[in-house]
RNA sequence: GGCCAGGUAGCUCAGUUGGUAGUAGCGUUCGCCUGAAAAGUGAAAGGUCACCGGUUCGAGCCCGGUCCUGGCCA
């Protein structure tokens, strides 16, 4: 199979729902068909060293097992952006296809995913006047800012809440840099060459009883240690990562403003509420071929490889020189199952 | 069994000298989102004020009784 004809398979859905068992099952299936394949992580919180048990981090078996872009490759001081990100996973990703590997895209954040697969454009920044916009801020308030953001760009302020210190500070900030700014989301258009987006799908009395169960697992696992040996070697003084979920209540409770249970409770309604916000992403994108995430990672595997992705292991793909077939077609034609 | 304190939103509680309840916190639901997205932010829905009776023009609030919860004493 040529390097072309490679398609990038993202695995999504809520934190929780299954992907990296899917992931490996699939890598290890397309492995046994002949075709490598390799795990790009998009995930905000899996490329920071240390981060283990709070993440559902893939045990070390499984990362033996997969070769794994972005995993475990910062430090957890420093601060995770979107761009830094699109960048290093199109790298990746476009590493894999050069070698004849199919890259999986794996994550749970759809703006992660978006900034990768889609044309999705950032423009830059500048610590400095972004810190002396932080500073004005704390200084003088939002409201401030937000009134000036209202005379430089009022289309830009329409689509901004005044109170969103974050989204106001930013917008100022591009507008300085730029002369302009667009608080809208760009359209849903592949940047990446043959794309295909697999959702894990379940329902939510299902999901949240997952999330409650690993949350229990996490703190089975020694949750609250891992994170105590993290806050000495400077988890507090970081931007992204101490604000992990779990590991911003386990640093409430090392605090002392809340106890244990309180801490493990928040942990899972926060991740709760979490996996709500990834599912409204989700929903949005139509591009999605979703799969039930309740049945055994190896069966979705299977059923995926005999389906929307049969491309990949099909054993007649070598012969066939040019013609890659679209991500759409699922005719089951002369293929034969690779179930049942 | 006696005394005391309570029973108000899914949970924790406010509720001022009685005028048909709260900008409450958390949760829930829905929305927004471009260099901190496991982040940030907006909005909405939720209550026969434990139950029965009484006083009053009017009771979450006062009176009597019943039930329930917690504490103390036996």
């Amino acid at each position: 199979m040529s390097a072309k004809s490679l398609p990038v398979v993202a695995v999504i859905g809520p934190t929780a729902s299954g992907k990296t068992a899917l992931a490996i099952a699939l890598a290890r299936r397309m492995a046994a068909a002949g075709q490598p394949a390799e795990i790009v992580n998009a995930d905000s919180m899996l490329v920071y060293r240390g981060m283990d048990i709070g993440t559902a981090k893939p045990t070390a078996e499984e990362l033996a097992a997969v070769r794994h872009h972005l995993v475990d490759v910062w430090d957890i001081d420093r601060t995770a952006t979107v761009a830094d990100f699109q960048q290093l996973a199109r790298e990746a990703i476009a590493g894999c296809r050069a070698r004849g590997v199919v890259p999986l895209l794996v994550g749970g954040s759809s703006l992660y995913i978006r900034a990768i697969v889609d044309e999705f454009e950032f423009p830059g920044t500048d610590p400095t006047v972004r810190a002396r916009l932080e500073a004005e801020s704390a200084r003088v308030g939002v409201a401030h800012l937000y009134e000036r953001l209202r005379t430089a760009d009022p289309a830009a302020a329409a689509g901004i809440e005044p109170n969103n210190e974050r989204r106001v500070i930013r917008a100022l900030e591009v507008i300085e840099l730029t002369g302009h700014y667009v608080s809208t989301l760009p359209e849903h258009r592949y940047a990446l060459a043959d794309v295909v987006q697999i959702g894990l799908s379940l329902e939510r009395d299902v999901l949240d009883a997952r999330i409650a169960a690993r949350v229990d697992r996490m703190w089975a696992d020694g949750f609250v240690d891992e994170v105590r040996r993290l806050e000495a070697r400077g988890l507090r003084q970081g931007r992204t990562a101490c604000r992990a979920l779990g590991y911003r209540q386990v640093l409430d409770f090392l605090a002392g403003t809340i106890d244990e249970a309180a801490a493990r409770a928040a942990t899972i309604t926060r991740t709760r509420r979490f996996a709500r916000k990834q599912l409204g992403w989700f929903r949005r994108d139509d591009r999605i071929i979703w799969v039930d995430a309740t049945r055994p990672a190896a069966e979705l595997a299977d059923l995926l490889l005999a389906g929307p992705l049969r491309r990949l292991v099909a054993p007649a793909a070598s012969a066939q020189p040019t013609e890659v077939p679209p991500a759409s077609s699922r005719q089951p034609a002369e293929v034969p199952p690779a179930v049942e």
